[in-house]
DNA sequence: ACGATATGAATGAATG
DNA sequence: CATTCATTCATATCGT
């Protein structure tokens, strides 16, 4: 996910009008395909607002300020949220690797928390360009930078040197998830923190 | 995949081949190649041992024990059978399709290996379907569609007629299954009873 | 060098 | 919440 960069976060023409109507227009993708500020916006929520499992009336909010963004309705944020929490856990599931092998480049893969970093090669740009870069990073995540597509550009990366090998971190035998996000527990309660609630709501406690 | 024509399976580089440049370490490939036993045993597994979908258990231990051949992370596993069973079930879905009026005899499909007799996992249909499920019944089971599955496990269709108004109480909280988030008024039930799951897809229509 | 194909990886959508 | 399916992107590899 982070490693590359996928996808290009289609442009705002959807389908419009092809119009025509008669027939099927060719629903052009049939699944929602976010735009980079939507995943910016998405993971900002998820890590640093610590939503996991937004109730209705949080997906009816966010939704409808990342229709600001472009497309989307309420169960692409539902999904979202879903398959994020889902993939985390069950990356870390897969790769319990047991504490073995001492510093070997070994290492179990680091789900997300790595920075985008698409290539080092020549990198071929999508449709990106340099998009919007204005709106400045800035959702600067809290503890880690996770999302990937971001505008930074930034080229480098050295990726995957060793990367995880002994979880620098040191936390002790758990490899992955050191995901530092605000201090939630993902595990203790099973939906709903509300916690959050209060800065989600004044997160996107304006359009509507 | 069938047309083995498989390549050359890497040579002892294994090493990550960052070998060559002093300190870079470019990973030389971003993503696992696996090696030619490693596949050999994957495939084993997956045609003589029958595995689909290993849970995260078979995972970590299919891992472990591949890791002695190369370099190997849990995701891998899971991604190769993933995309195995994906793609196997993909081709044929073309060929056991297609209208060869030839007699049948079975000679079209080329088994790649050895046996493999899986399990009818049934598919749904996608969304198309027409929605006149309409309670007269008659399903027809005649033939659904002719997309070629064999054994075409028609799931459970449409049971679970209870009208269960469900939610009723408000959205926040049990959403069991029957998403309120659409901020459409979810009482209107009546049409609920064919397919709670249909209400994730039309109620969306969220206002707008 | 390209183009085609094979396949690893990622993720939206669904189902159980 | 776990699992699975379908699609699609990205890239490794082979063919010509």
């Amino acid at each position: 996910m982070e490693p590359q960069q996928q996808q290009n976060q289609q442009p705002p023409s959807e389908d419009g009008g092809s119009g025509k109507g008669g027939f099927l227009c060719r629903p052009s993708s049939t699944r929602w395909t976010p735009t980079t500020d939507q995943i910016r916006i998405l993971k900002d929520l998820y890590y640093n607002n610590g939503v996991r499992s937004p109730s209705a009336e949080q997906i009816q909010r966010i939704s409808a300020r990342l229709r600001q963004y472009g497309k989307i309705e309420g169960k692409n944020v539902f999904y979202w949220f879903q398959n994020h929490k889902a993939r985390e856990r069950q990356k870390k599931r897969f790769n319990t690797d047991v504490p073995m092998q001492r510093g070997v480049g070994n290492g179990i893969w680091k789900p997300e928390e790595s920075v985008n970093v698409k290539h080092p090669t020549a990198n071929i740009t999508p449709g990106f360009s340099a998009s919007s870069s204005s709106s400045s990073g800035v959702v600067s995540v809290g503890q880690m930078g996770t999302y990937g597509y971001g505008p930074v550009t930034m080229e480098k990366s050295f990726r995957d040197c060793s990367i995880s090998t002994g979880v620098s971190g040191g936390i002790g035998g758990s490899i992955s998830h050191n995901f530092g996000w605000v201090g939630v527990d993902p595990y203790s309660s099973s939906y709903t923190l509300f916690d959050k609630r209060r800065s989600i709501e004044e997160n996107l406690g304006e359009d509507q």
